[in-house]
DNA sequence: CGTCTTTGACCTGCGC
DNA sequence: GCGCAGGTCAAAGACG
C-alpha cells in the first residue's frame, strides 16, 4: 500500500543512501557496482541517473564506465587537432546523454512494473488476510459449539498439531483447556474477534500483525506460553484450566504466590519459566525505545556487573505479563541489554510490534524445541542445520536439556549471561568482534546450553566465502567502513528479502529437484555478481547447505514464523534504536532513519509473500508466482 | 495532584 | 537450614 510511495520517496532522494525494499532487486543487477566499489542498491541506480545529469562526463563514466569507456577513453587521449577533439567529446557525451534517458526510460518501466506486481502482492495479501479472519471466526465458532470439558485433552492435541503447522497464526493463542475463556478475553481485547477486521487503521495493524506473528492475537500469548512449557515439562500434565485462566494475566509473584497451593502447582511452576528475548544493541540512551510504554519498577545491582539491572513492566495495559529487563554490558558499558520477557496483552502501536513480536515468536520457538526435547529424553541429539544464505545465516538446533551435550553453537557475540532456568534467545545487534564476524552486524540468536538456540546471523565478510567445517555460506555484506544506521537496517532490508525468497524456494522445495532448488537459489541471488556463482564444487555444497537448511525451515513451520518475526524485529528494532541514535548523534541522518524505518514495514509484506505460499491455504494463483516472478525478474 | 522513579525490604529458588 | 542472588513490592520522594 506504502510501497510505492516508499520507493518514489527513495527515488526522489538522490543523496541517500537508502535503498527502498522494491528498489534494490530488479535493477541492481544491471546497477553492478559502482566505482567507489560499494555495492549500490537498485534506486541508487535511479538516483545516480538522476546526478549524472548534473555531472554527466563523470557520474556516467563512473557508473557505466563498461560502457562508455572506449569514447572516455578517446576522450582523454591526446590529438592534434582540437575541432576533432571537440567533435569527439561531445559525441560520447551526446551519445551517453543518450544512454542514460534509455537507462531512465528502461528504469521507469521497471518502476511500473514493480507497482503493478505491488499490487497484486496488496491484492493476493489482503485477500489472504481475509482468509485468515475467516478461519479464525470459524475456528472460533467451532470452539463455541465443543463442550470444553470433555473434549479437552483431543482438543489440545489438535492444538498442538495446529501449533506446528502454523505458528505464526498461533502465537497469540492458548492452549484449548482454556479456550473458552480466552475467546472471551479475545472478545474484549481483540480487534479481529469484534467486526472482523476493525477500522482501517487497526485493519492494516491487524495485517501487520497477521505477517507479523500475530501480537494482535496475543490475549493469552503468555498463557500458550506457559501451557506448552507445562505441557513438555510433565510429559502428560495437561494443566489445571485454573491456572491458565487468561483472566489471571501473571501479576507476578502475588498471582504466583496465589496460585501456588498444590504440589502439582509447584513442581509445574519450577519448570515454568518463560523465554526471554534478549536483544543487545549499542545504545547511548538509558533505555532502548521499542515502541511499548514501560514503568521502572525495580532495580538491581546483579552479580558480575557493576552497572544495575532496572526493571521495567508493560504500562500500556495494566495486566500486562511482559516484563524487560534493562541492564548495561560490563564490559562494554555502551552496549545496553534489553531482555523482554512475555507477551503483550493488548493491541501494539506499530512501532512496537517488532519487538513484541519478536518475543512471542522466539518464546514460542524455544518452548516448541523445548517440547520437543522432552518427547525424547534418552535418545536426544542435537538436531541441526545450519545455512548462511547472503550473508543471512541462521541455524536451528535442538538441543537436548542435557548439558553435557556439546554446545552445537556457541558465539562469541552471545555474551549475555542467562539463567539455566530462562530459555534465552539473544539478539546482538552490536558490531562483532573484528577477528570473528568482520566489522560490522552480527545479529545473533543464541541461547543457554539448555535451551535451542536459533542464530541470525548478519555477518560481515570481506567477500563471500564458504565455510566448509561449518556449511555456512559467507556472503559479503554491502558496506564498508561506513557503517550507518541505514546502511544496517538496508542490508538487513536486503537480506529479508533474500530469506523471504529462500523460504519460498523452500516451499517450492518440496516439489522440486535438487537442482532446481540450486537453480533457484541462483536465481534469486541478486547483486553481489563478483562472487557468484560459486565453483562447481561448492555449488555442490551450496545445494546441500540450502536443502538443509530448506529441510529445517520446511518441516519447521515454528522456525519460519520466529525467524520471519525476528526478522522483522531485527529490523524494526533497529529502526527503533537507530532512530533514538540517529536523533541523538546524527541528526543529518533522520531521514535515512526514517526510510529505513519504512523499509522494516516493507519487509513486512515481502514476509507477506513468503507466507502466501504456507501450505495451510492453497496457493494463490499469483502468490509464489508473484514472489517468484518478482524475483526472477530481477535476475 | 497525579504519575513516575527510587530504593530498601521482602520473597523465592537454588546450591551447599 | 543457611546464605546468596534474582526478582518484586510498595512507601517515599521527585517531577511536571
Amino acid at each position: 500500500m506504502e510501497m510505492p510511495k516508499r520507493r518514489s520517496k527513495a527515488m526522489e532522494n538522490n543523496n541517500t543512501e537508502e535503498n527502498s525494499f522494491l528498489g534494490n532487486t530488479p535493477v541492481e543487477d544491471k546497477t553492478k557496482k559502482s566505482d567507489d566499489g560499494h555495492d549500490e542498491e537498485g534506486t541508487s541506480m535511479e538516483m545516480e541517473i538522476s546526478k549524472s545529469s548534473s555531472s554527466m562526463d563523470i557520474t556516467i563514466q563512473g557508473r557505466h564506465g563498461w560502457l562508455a569507456e572506449p569514447e572516455q577513453t578517446n576522450t582523454s587521449m591526446p590529438s592534434s587537432s582540437a575541432g576533432k577533439d571537440r567533435a569527439l567529446i561531445k559525441h560520447p557525451q551526446e551519445k551517453e546523454l543518450q544512454s542514460a534517458k534509455a537507462k531512465m526510460g528502461e528504469v521507469k518501466e521497471e518502476n511500473e512494473k514493480l507497482k503493478l506486481l505491488l499490487s497484486q502482492i496488496v491484492r493476493n495479501y489482503q485477500s489472504l488476510q481475509m482468509h485468515f479472519l475467516g478461519l479464525l471466526q470459524k475456528d472460533e465458532e467451532a470452539k463455541k459449539s465443543m463442550d470444553p470439558s470433555s473434549s479437552a485433552r483431543d482438543q489440545s492435541n489438535e492444538q498442538d498439531e495446529e501449533a506446528d503447522e502454523l505458528v505464526s497464526l498461533s502465537l497469540g493463542r492458548s492452549s484449548s483447556t482454556d479456550q473458552p475463556r480466552k475467546d472471551e478475553q479475545m472478545k474484549k481485547t481483540s480487534h479481529f474477534s469484534k467486526n472482523g477486521k476493525g477500522d482501517d487503521e487497526e485493519g492494516l495493524n491487524g495485517a501487520g500483525l497477521a505477517l507479523e506473528l500475530g501480537c494482535r492475537f496475543e490475549p493469552a500469548a503468555d498463557q500458550s506460553t506457559e501451557v506448552v512449557m507445562k505441557n513438555s515439562s510433565s510429559d502428560n500434565s495437561c494443566g489445571d484450566p485454573k491456572e491458565d485462566d487468561p483472566t489471571e494475566i501473571w501479576p507476578p509473584s502475588k498471582t504466583l504466590r496465589t496460585t501456588r497451593s498444590g504440589d502439582d502447582e509447584v513442581s509445574q511452576q519450577t519448570h515454568l519459566k518463560k523465554a526471554r528475548v534478549s536483544v543487545r544493541a549499542r545504545c547511548d540512551a538509558p533505555t532502548m525505545h521499542d515502541g511499548c510504554q514501560w514503568r521502572k519498577y525495580g532495580q538491581k545491582i546483579a552479580k558480575g556487573n557493576p552497572c544495575p539491572r532496572a526493571y521495567y513492566r508493560c504500562t500500556v495495559s495494566p495486566s500486562c505479563p511482559v516484563r524487560k529487563q534493562v541492564q548495561r554490558c560490563a564490559d562494554d558499558m555502551s552496549i545496553l541489554i534489553t531482555t523482554y520477557e512475555g507477551s503483550h496483552n493488548h493491541p501494539l502501536p506499530m512501532s512496537a510490534t517488532a519487538m513484541a513480536s519478536t518475543t512471542s515468536a522466539a518464546a514460542s520457538m524455544l518452548q516448541s524445541h523445548s517440547s520437543t526435547s522432552q518427547q525424547d529424553h534418552t535418545a536426544m541429539a542435537p538436531i541441526s542445520a545450519s545455512t548462511n544464505l547472503q550473508g543471512l545465516n541462521f541455524s536451528t538446533s535442538t538441543l537436548s536439556q542435557n548439558s553435557r551435550l556439546p554446545q552445537h553453537f556457541y558465539f562469541p557475540n552471545s555474551s549475555i549471561s542467562t539463567t539455566n532456568s530462562h530459555p534465552t534467545i539473544t539478539l546482538d545487534l552490536t558490531a562483532p568482534s573484528p577477528s570473528h564476524f568482520g566489522r560490522f552486524p552480527a545479529a545473533v540468536f543464541s541461547s543457554n546450553p539448555r535451551y535451542p538456540s536459533t542464530r541470525l546471523n548478519f555477518s560481515s565478510s570481506p567477500s563471500s566465502s564458504l565455510d566448509h567445517n561449518n556449511n555456512t555460506l559467507q556472503l559479503q555484506a554491502p558496506w564498508n567502513n561506513n557503517h550507518t544506521a541505514a546502511n544496517y537496517l538496508n542490508y538487513g532490508n536486503r537480506v529479508l528479502n533474500q530469506v523471504g525468497s529462500t523460504l519460498n524456494m523452500g516451499k517450492q522445495s518440496i516439489f522440486q529437484e535438487p537442482n532446481n532448488l540450486y537453480q533457484s537459489y541462483i536465481q534469486n541471488q541478486k547483486p553481489p555478481p563478483p562472487p557468484l556463482p560459486p565453483p562447481p564444487h561448492q555449488q555442490l555444497m551450496l545445494t546441500e547447505t540450502i536443502a538443509s537448511a530448506t529441510k529445517t525451515i520446511t518441516s519447521n513451520p515454528k522456525f519460519q514464523s520466529a525467524l520471519a518475526a525476528a526478522l522483522t524485529s531485527f529490523v524494526g528494532t533497529n529502526g527503533g534504536s537507530a532512530t533514538t541514535g540517529v536523533r541523538e548523534n546524527h541528526h543529518h541522518h533522520q531521514h535515512q532513519s526514517s526510510t529505513s524505518t519504512e523499509s522494516a514495514s516493507g519487509l513486512k509484506l515481502k514476509w507477506a509473500e513468503s507466507l502466501t505460499t504456507n501450505p495451510i491455504y492453497p496457493p494463490s494463483p499469483n502468490g509464489i508466482g508473484c514472489a517468484s516472478s518478482y524475483l526472477n525478474k530481477s535476475s
